[in-house]
DNA sequence: CATGAATGAGCCTTCATTCAT
DNA sequence: AATGAATGAAGGCTCATTCAT
């Protein structure tokens, strides 16, 4: 009954963006209908003609976002032709769409990182797609001899996403004064060297023809 | 004012404990005062006399759990002699810390990952004095040869907390089922080695072992 | 300014009808506009071109209604060319005319016995309506020497009215599966002989013609 | 929870007496919390410790004088030895309990009226209660021969209730300024005698006895 | 005439905090 | 120190009514 033509409406985009700002501000529990309804011009009323509840926002948030979000991680990692480039290129994009929507980024860290969720299905879904795609670049990594073979994927793939997800929380927390893509290159010659200092160093190169 | 001999106290900590139990299960905006005294078997009154507020129930428990944890991080990274002994030590204490107090655990992944963190000063505290045990070994291994000398410093600890981060925030969404504490090995193994395949492959056999 | 031409459309007893059944069902005040616009198939704002607002619709609805009950009920009673026929008449369209319009019962039901009525004006003319069609009829009885002369007859009026609401009250709480109607004689047969036994027992006759 | 010694307190009772008064007044859904708290001398949230919400109120108002004014009614019935007496003691006490609390009258009057009925259960348990006691009453007359044998009992029960339950209202939307109890023993008479002229007035003397 | 999106006043309910006992 | 009843501010949400189209 909702969900109409309705979100093809400026309306809905604009009370989407200001709860999000706002709950990016204060934390969702701080904030309250009445500043989303302020931030985003409209009466307080007029939030309930397009969200169910207060949850709800947050939940279409992420719904929207996911998919916006993911399909652009999806073209990136396809542009490259080797896994270390796919891996470079996703971490690349994940690195730029969260700078380029900070609110976006300090709500997906903040639920992230939650125990009662309120988002739980569509954080575990792009949690999967995530995961999901640094698989695959793993495993064709292994295949093309890039990469060791002795690996547990399975943490390989929450090592990748955790550096990741650290550099972006220190950049949210640091005012977000640098630039966070600048990390992308020497995270992932970490992902993919380590700090060990294992004496012969030549495949260093491809990253620097990625720079 | 109230801290007086209080802390040595025994329904100081039992309301502490309460409250972490009840914060982690619910999250702090969705617990309530009359739940942590239940919780903790004294009256909601009672709770005051112990605590500013809510609020400082977090930020006591972050004090007091803070110094614990470190003290043990410290001592741990004490007893190895060289770089990579004292990451792995540092390693599975934290996760063997993480894996026995479960709702601190909850408590961490929650609060570190917030914009609008009650325990402001704490949590920049705990994260300092980590990164810098981190940054103390990483620049320890460069004097031993046993770390690359090309690296950001102040990315290798993100990027080394934000594995272990997300190794434990992993657990804790999985049910806890399984042992964090195995995944230290294998971990330090990624930090050390990353998941280039440099071809000579003599270093480091420990690692095996413990797969 | 309203009611121009508008009482002979459509759309006015739409609305009207659908306000009615929606009023019957959930209560004046559980009822919304829109459920009413939406059972009536027009949009919420149309309701205000025909009502001056939500509470019109109980007064238009009383207003129209009983011009059309009370001459059905004068029409009837004024078929019968004797006292107890009159009131047997009356009661039996009575039943009749709330069976028809089981919504309409509802209605009158819950307004002529609440405090703060809506419609008190429309109610209280309704009521002496009845009550004046039976202070006539019970007049007449006592002309006839049918009826006996030491009664007050303002608490007889009640009487009667109260044994004929209760009946329907009854049909409408038991989900109104019995017939209503055949309720008539029977009751009308207590109104007249009372429950007393007063051992000859003649003036049966007059009731067994009327089934 | 609630409910625990809670009961026997003052505050218990001033909240649901300042309610029912409000109720009466202004109808329950026109009347607010802050109205009732305002009445009972105590902030709004109080309310919240006695009762569970707002309907709560109506439900434990409705058990608590239920077996009040039911205990009333058993009482006043026992005293009497014969039928006829019975159902004028009861009538007699009805009219003066719902005199003495005219609050509860028009809340009765109001919700055993409605489709959508809050107190339901309550409701059906009173109506069934009352109309077992004159179905006893009924019965046993007609055991004492006092009552006519050739009546549908289901049917003269709802007739004596309705007219009671009529001249209650009458007298509710009178201001109340008469004396109801007055109004019993008329009443009785039309119940058993009711209105027909049968020649032969011997059974007159019956009531005298009783007066 | 008709629409239905928008409004915002108003109400129920929760809960952190206080304080008399 | 301990209690827990009482408080009342605050916020989510509903819905009658309006008005631009």
């Amino acid at each position: 009954m909702i969900n109409n033509k309705v979100k093809g409406n400026d309306k809905y985009h604009r009370i989407l963006e200001a709860a999000v700002k706002v709950f990016a501000e204060q934390g969702f529990y701080q904030s309250t209908i009445s500043q989303i309804a302020r931030e985003a011009g409209v009466a307080d009323g007029t939030i309930y003609l397009y969200f169910k509840n207060k949850d709800d926002i947050l939940v279409q948030f992420f719904n929207y976002k996911t998919k916006q979000v993911f399909d652009s991680f999806r073209e990136e990692v396809d542009k490259a032709d080797n896994s270390f480039d796919k891996l470079r290129n996703l971490i690349r994009r994940h690195l730029e769409e969260f700078q380029n929507d900070r609110n976006m980024a300090v709500l997906y860290q903040a639920e992230t990182h939650q125990n009662s969720r309120l988002v739980e299905e569509q954080i575990k879904e792009m949690s999967k797609l995530y995961l999901d795609i640094v698989s695959e670049i793993v495993e064709r990594g292994q295949d093309e001899g890039r990469v060791r073979k002795d690996l547990y994927v399975g943490l390989v793939k929450r090592f990748i996403l955790g550096g990741v997800d650290e550099v972006i929380n220190t950049w949210l927390h640091s005012e977000g004064k640098y630039d966070l893509v600048s990390m992308a290159d020497p995270l992932v010659d970490l992902f993919i060297r380590g700090i060990g200092n294992t004496g012969n160093i030549k495949n260093e190169n491809s990253e620097k023809n990625n720079l």
